[in-house]
DNA sequence: CTGAAAGCGCTAACAA
DNA sequence: TTGTTAGCGCTTTCAG
């Protein structure tokens, strides 16, 4: 059992050659259903496993495509690949994960070796460093397939799967203000990454809509964490123009801010906090956290589409299209002001 | 642009062989520092990149390692995951995941897929269906290291790495019977994996050594989720025989549990709760979740330290080890009776 | 220090 | 319907 079967020794077995073994294994038409059965039986008998990669080498498709998030541990992501894996294997492709870790270094280490390990073709969401995307322009060089969704950049001229995310940082605030906060706050994060930029748009446009002036002390930049969304409420609590309500980056970022917030006696709804994504742990903090949904599930199915549709053109870039997703609200505690008030009577 | 630039037109453009280019670029010692020089350069220039399929066809390493999962989205495997990775990329091993999502199907489906891809090695921790193995047989009959964590089967003779369930499960009713609690149930799930046996044993034995009986109704064996949690806890909360402290078979068990009872108006402490896995949200949630922690990183690091271990020996399974790692208790409000006092007072 | 050539396991013309 | 043969891109003896 040291060396693997080869389709050589189910040839050597069955006085064949191995064209009608491989013939016969990969459902060719004109094979007699006789050596069919024979290959098929002395496989199993051989307890034969196919090569891929020698497969691969000369077909030049592995089948396998690579899909690189920052970290499978967000939800959001974790549900995205699952839809992504959902709609593709029915298709025979495979999905191999990496992770960035919010590392450009990662990032682009990741895609070194997906392609060096010849995938089909690559779907990405960024690392909040990136910068620089020359390493996503080696993919559209080699003519493969390249998609990138949530965390997308413009430059590259790619196709996206997007949440309409100046509608999400919007219908945020809108929410906020029409549960009667006044003072809104955004803890957010700076970079080259379109989507946190059209959410804080969005939050000023909507504030600008209802009347309310836009407070450069209110946007607060730091990074997306449990830890970043402390440090947040606290700056924003300490200062001398306190908010009344807080916009979180993401979901974590709000469980920070509530942490911080529960500490110094403001606990949400008191001061309202929502956040973004819809993570699983969300409904079951105290309290529980209002939240905008990215609909996951529907960016992975679209991003599974869309990767057919470009394989199966000539050229995968032909006919580029951008799909932009619809935001939705997720009401609850945190910023529904009437549990605050039950609970103080 | 269309087609990859080969070692072929590095040799070409250069006037050299093929065979010199394929040493320069893999530091063979032997060759000139102008020649290495030249070739390193001209590579750059042609934009070249390697096709280790090729180089993993000839050499049979294609230095990937595949690791199987029940789901990334448990904090425990997340960490191990990155822990393993760590603990390998010294060694120019690469990492890549596959998911089980629970299933046997997609398990033996993930060894397959992971076996053709030619991989290395393979890690992986059992699915809760699992019962049959063979598929795991598989990959010790091709010789390739296989090491198996914490949802481990001893039928399997290969190297393992767990945690002391027996000592996790005695030590999570000890803390509950330490803290006052009297009447402790358990809800778990019934399978082939050891893990779970060895923490109702414990759990049993910590009963008998402490002087409490028994109560096979204080038993239930179901699925691990947040639904299962709620199912279990509205099973015991409705039995005649009522607990006072319940022991979750995971953190997502447990909040279920914390739910219902929250629901019905029995929070923790006031019921005490204890969960195993300390994920992520457990710090988080109200009250927040004592639970059992698992020493992820160590475990991950083990698994790589392991895996070195093996892939350097002539025979992988030669000096096979058995890695048992230490439980400890992660005290919370969920069980700190003194808490329920306060609040009550 | 470099070249020639065989071959990893499989696929796919082209023949028969 | 089956056989022959030439590679896919790379590594690696064996010569020189």
């Amino acid at each position: 059992m040291k060396k693997k079967t080869t389709i050589y020794d189910i040839a050597k077995a069955l006085n064949i050659t191995v064209s009608t073994v491989s013939r016969a294994l990969s459902g060719f038409p004109a094979i007699s259903d006789t050596t069919r059965k024979a290959v098929v039986e002395m496989a199993k008998k051989l307890n034969y496993s196919p090569n891929k990669l020698a497969s691969a080498l000369k077909s030049g498709k592995t089948h396998i495509i690579g899909v690189i998030v920052p970290s499978v541990q967000a939800h959001f992501f974790a549900s995205i690949i699952h839809c992504i894996e959902d709609g593709l294997k029915d298709s025979g492709y495979r999905v191999i994960i990496y992770q960035s870790n919010e590392s450009v270094e990662n990032e682009i280490n990741g895609v070194r070796t997906l392609l060096e390990a010849q995938v089909d073709g690559i779907m990405a969401s960024m690392s909040l460093e990136t910068k620089n995307i020359s390493h996503f322009s080696e993919i559209i060089k080699q003519n493969k397939p390249l998609i990138l969704f949530d965390r997308v950049n413009t430059d590259l001229k790619v196709p996206t799967i997007t949440l309409d995310d100046f509608k999400a940082g919007y219908i945020a605030t809108k929410h906020l203000i029409d549960q009667g906060y006044q003072k809104i706050a955004f803890v957010t994060t700076v970079h080259q990454i379109k989507i946190f930029n059209d959410r804080l748009e969005g939050y000023k446009a909507a504030l600008t809509d209802h009347g309310f002036p836009v407070v450069e002390d209110h946007i607060i930049f730091g990074g997306l964490s449990i830890k970043d969304g402390r440090f947040g409420a606290g700056k924003l609590m300490r200062s001398s123009n306190k908010p009344d309500a807080i916009i979180a980056g993401d979901d974590f970022t709000a469980l920070g801010v509530i942490k911080k917030l529960k500490e110094i006696d403001e606990t949400p709804p008191k001061i309202g906090v929502i956040g973004f994504a819809n993570e699983a742990f969300s409904a079951y903090i105290t309290p529980n956290l209002s939240t905008i949904d990215q609909h996951a599930s529907q960016m992975g199915q679209e991003c599974a589409k869309m990767f057919l549709k470009m394989i199966n053109q000539e050229s995968p870039y032909a006919n580029m299209e951008h799909i932009v997703l619809d935001p939705g609200v997720v009401e609850r505690d945190s910023t529904n002001k009437k549990v605050a008030i039950k609970t103080e009577a």
